[in-house]
RNA sequence: CCAGACGGCUGGACGGCCGCGGCGUUCUCACGAGCGUCGAGGAAAGUCCGGGCUCCACGGAAACACGGUGCCGGGUAACGCCCGGCGGGGGCGACCCCAGGGACAGUGCCACAGAGAGCAGACCGCCAUGACCUGUCAUGGCAAGGGUGAAAGGGUGCGGUAAGAGCGCACCGCGCGGCUGGUAACAGCGGCGGCAUGGCAAACCCCACCGGGAGCAAGACCAAAUAGGGAUGGCAGCAGGCGCAAGUCUGCAGAACUGUUUCCGGUUCGUCAUCCGGGUCGGUCGCGCGAGGCGUCCAGCGAUGGGCGUCCCAGAGGAAUGGCCGUCCAGCUCAGCAAUGAGUGGACAGAACCCGGCUUACAGGCCGUCUGGCACC
């Protein structure tokens, strides 16, 4: 897996398990959920539901989420820890650079930004 | 040129930066990295039919039940699909639409209205005779006309009659049987009958034909853990023997169940380790050469079939096939006489075992054949 050395979460029981951690914040163009991971490095996952809209509109969503992962993660993300990211109605519209923001905004409000790469740890 | 009918194709293009999945290859002990190559649809959708494939059931056949199909011929692996015809209906026409077997095998239904709705019937009427208060009543005949209804027991015309009626005749319709054409559905022709046999089969039903069930979460294999199972060995209560010890052997106990109870019997045992077995999470396969795509020739009205050549063409598994940006061609909106300018900006929609169909959704664009007008020669 490439991504700057971030992974895919690919369980169902990691979703609940990070669900479950009840650490998150919404945003206009995502929600961001977090909890600390039981590896080392980071990983991340990507949740689009029916509210979202039909397959194609979900799949976008997702994919956008996705290359907004693989951008900001590897650099700000603090590691040890798992990642998820829902997909919202404005998600597939909304301007890049502000989806963009969102998660920044995101990443700092839950206190988990960092200038450190995550590789380094 | 205008209006229309039918069939088919397409459904953004180019470039830059950063990425993803499969396969091949090189390097590496390995993790990985580099390079090459391929990577969503006509509907991938709904899951409505038909098959392949897998497991389950099943001795064969028939019958019954249930479900489906329903003009004829052809195509196909098969179909409820497709093609070509027939019949009925619509349109000036190209063409379009049709659940299109059987109602003398039987049962049932036909609301409301109406006198009468299935062994027909007589409300208003029409006609004859009689009576009297001279325009009514009584009796009888009739079913043409009116009225009701989705439908009133053939239709139109002539004859006929007191008035009428298939009562008679002609034509049409209907039924029966015949000849001719056609593989057939059916069509045409002439003959006979004499109105008898209204509609609904998408109410039951009858006839003919077809049909085992479940589905890739099918199914096969590898295999942490857990429950329960099996084998072997050790340890565990008391006493004793052997032995320096580790240990080992013998006897007696204990608990539970069972035979009504006692005696006497029978069966079973706690714990640890290893192995077998089991099969969950997980993993591997199934899973991509196929009723395959493209080109061309032949047969056929066509669906389709055959020959030759050529190509290998997605394979994920919280699920790759993309994210961002720029330019442009269509399109739309606004301004303008126009040239043009500004803005907006791609329809429906995302494979999940695979094929053949059907159905549903779909902005815009292109091509072909044909029909009816108008104009010109």
């Amino acid at each position: 897996m490439a991504s700057g050395g971030v992974e895919r979460l690919r369980r169902r029981a990691d979703y609940l398990r990070v669900q479950a951690a009840e650490r998150r914040i919404a945003l206009p163009g995502l929600l961001l959920q977090a909890a600390p991971g039981e590896t080392g490095c980071c990983r991340v996952g990507f949740t689009a539901s029916r509210k979202v809209g039909n397959a194609v509109t979900r799949n976008r969503a997702r994919r956008r989420l996705k290359a907004l992962a693989g951008e900001i993660l590897p650099k700000h993300a603090t590691p040890g820890h798992d990642y998820v990211l829902v997909a919202r109605r404005d998600t597939p519209v909304r301007d890049y650079a502000a989806l963009r923001r969102d998660l920044e905004a995101a990443l700092k409000k839950l206190r988990l930004w960092s200038d450190l790469p995550a590789g380094a740890a």
